[in-house]
DNA sequence: GTTAAATTGGATATTGACGTCCTGTTTTGT
DNA sequence: ACAAAACAGGACGTCAATATCCAATTTAAC
């Protein structure tokens, strides 16, 4: 139900958020949330158009959030790639339905509501900083240090 | 998010629901949901395939449901086209998160599941019965009956 | 200034979703 | 038996999502 690219784009924005406000590399993200990295760069360069992301070029550069952790959504995120798109009118473009949806419209946007709102009240900060066993984007014990290529961050 | 054609298999469930037990020809149900019939033909066919109805060729023949209106939930129809994808496990692949998915991927299925379920308690016969002034696919005064190629039915 | 690091953008596959068309098969009514 | 109604299935076309690659551009460091 959720596109590959928001899957990535997600992944890339945890990423971010952990190591904010640094700046990291394409090659970076790419082998922390396993990416491929050609993609990846297509999919920041998206984050970059509207606004989540900014980017710096030439050595020492690379791409970091605009915003805080703190005051970046789930849903700012997904929408800036794949807008979720609510049923506002009759798909059937029934004219007396007007902006009243039929039950089976109703309920298929009701759907829609409640993961744009479960999106929207959740932040990147809020997901960095939940209690658990499971760290995003990396195994619980072991450092991904090693792995990213080598160079230790 | 959703597909177009969860969005064309839903439009025929609802309106073979509301014909039920009835049977109704491919050229009805395109012509009452607005379904390019080809594509439509395909659909149900796949309806068929999985169980949700059930065809009968020649003369007379159609396509009806298998259940009753009231049997039958949204998600069945839903997951018979294009299945619900829950996650169940660490789509980085990250062994040691096992069946713990981190907090990112414990909040897109949290998402999931919210959908998962308000499709899966709702009958087709509870969207046909509620009270409304948008009857599903049709206009609320006007019966569509005209339309319907000439034959009444 | 030259070089190396890094993003940007364009061109190009590849795949699946969406959609169409045609032929074959089943079934009913005469 | 024949004709008409109706679904079944395969072949095909189009387009967007996914993915890759390369040349161009910017920037920092020496």
């Amino acid at each position: 139900m959720f596109s590959q690219t928001v899957e990535y784009a997600l992944r890339a924005i945890v990423y971010l958020a952990s190591k904010s406000p640094q700046a990291c590399t394409t090659d970076q993200i790419a082998a922390a949330t396993q990416v491929p990295k050609p993609y990846l760069s297509k999919v920041l360069q998206n984050l970059g158009r509207n606004d989540i992301v900014r980017s710096q070029r030439g050595i020492g550069g690379g791409v970091m959030l605009v915003k805080t952790p703190a005051e970046l959504t789930i849903l700012e995120v997904v929408n800036a790639v794949e807008p979720i798109e609510r049923i506002e009118t009759c798909p059937l473009g029934l004219k007396s339905h007007g902006r009243h949806l039929c039950p089976l419209h109703r309920r298929m946007d009701d759907a829609l509501a409640s993961v744009e709102s479960a999106f929207g009240s959740t932040t990147l900060a809020e997901v960095l900083n939940e209690p658990t066993s499971s760290p995003p984007l990396c195994e619980p014990a072991a450092s991904l240090r090693k792995k990213v290529s080598g160079k230790v961050v």
